[in-house]
DNA sequence: TAACCGTGGTT
DNA sequence: TAACCAAGGTT
């Protein structure tokens, strides 16, 4: 084994502080609940990748009355689970939530599992909702990297601004190194870190003020300085074909029965609104019931 | 690897 | 206001 690669850091304190901040000032997030079953603590991973836990909250409420095991999701029709994501963004993350809970279903006796790799091979499950699932519902030794993770440990440690555009094995070993060796003090660190950021060391405006480990921050310590690394490329929103893709799955959300290609997404250019069409019926989001008539899918019986 | 995949709040 | 950003995953 080597030794600590963290000079300057004493991880030891920086668990304590950060652990007690945790203890004082996390939300009551309702997949926290000791009462929470490791189906709820999966839904709401996969709810939140890339959307807000605020937005998270209410639609997990209604979510986990609706299906609240794996094998009530799974008898459940795609075009009803679409429906119910509503406006949480990438509906594909329905599908494959629905699709990993048929899994479940068939490869675990309707029980979440709690290694590593078998939830990393559910649909929709990468490294990181992997981790967290393990850390989360049950407790384990996991190594968690998001986004917030990143954010901490690059100002935090490395004493950048912000992280790398994309994940590195650099950020992944030092989440390991920094890991405390007993289980459940790992788990709690895990989702301790994630609060940190989403909280406090925040992307845009960091509130220094409040900040536990202020004090011997790498990034604060050296004054600051402004990022000068590698620029993420920005995601183009008007006129693509994600914003007509969304266009028309909420016409079809909105729609109590079939609808004509001319109402899915008027105003639009019909070359991109068939393309849109194409990619959305081969990713299994829009079920076409005949040339000009279309749902989502498994809601109605296809005729003519 | 980098592009693609939704949506809405914040700055 | 336009750009940025959010508990990522897949191809």
């Amino acid at each position: 084994m080597s030794g600590s690669r963290l000079p300057g850091t004493d991880v030891r304190l920086l668990h304590q502080s950060i652990l007690a901040w945790y203890a004082a000032h996390s939300r009551p997030l309702p997949w926290r609940d000791p009462s929470c079953s490791p189906w709820g603590v999966l839904v709401s991973e996969v709810m939140a990748q890339q959307t807000p836990v605020s937005r998270v909250v209410p639609a997990w409420q209604d979510w986990m009355s609706r299906w609240p095991t794996p094998a009530d999701l799974a008898r459940e029709s795609p075009g009803e689970v679409v429906r119910a994501w509503g406006r949480l963004g990438y509906p594909r993350r329905a599908l494959r939530l629905r699709d990993a809970a048929i899994a479940i279903v068939e490869r675990h006796d309707g029980e979440v599992p709690r290694d590593q790799s078998e939830l990393r091979a559910l649909p929709g499950i990468g490294d990181y909702t992997a981790a967290a699932v393990a850390a989360f519902a049950f407790g384990d030794r996991s190594v968690v990297v998001d986004t917030n993770v990143r954010r901490v440990q690059a100002r935090v440690v490395s004493g950048l601004a912000q992280a790398a555009p994309s994940l590195t094995r650099a950020e992944v070993d030092l989440a390991r190194e920094l890991l405390p060796v007993v289980d459940h003090d790992a788990a709690v660190w895990n989702v301790a870190v994630m609060e940190l950021g989403a909280l406090v060391c925040t992307a845009r405006a960091p509130r220094c003020g409040d900040c536990p480990v202020r004090a011997r921050c790498a990034w604060v310590l050296a004054g600051s300085p402004a990022y000068d690394g590698p620029v993420r490329r920005g995601q183009k929103w008007h006129g693509t074909d994600r914003q007509v893709r969304g266009i028309i799955v909420q016409a079809l959300r909105e729609a109590t029965g079939p609808v004509g290609r001319a109402a899915l997404a008027p105003g639009r250019d019909e070359q991109q609104v068939d393309r849109c069409l194409a990619g959305l019926i081969e990713d299994g989001l829009v079920e076409p019931l005949s040339a000009d008539r279309f749902a989502l899918p498994g809601l109605v019986e296809a005729s003519g």
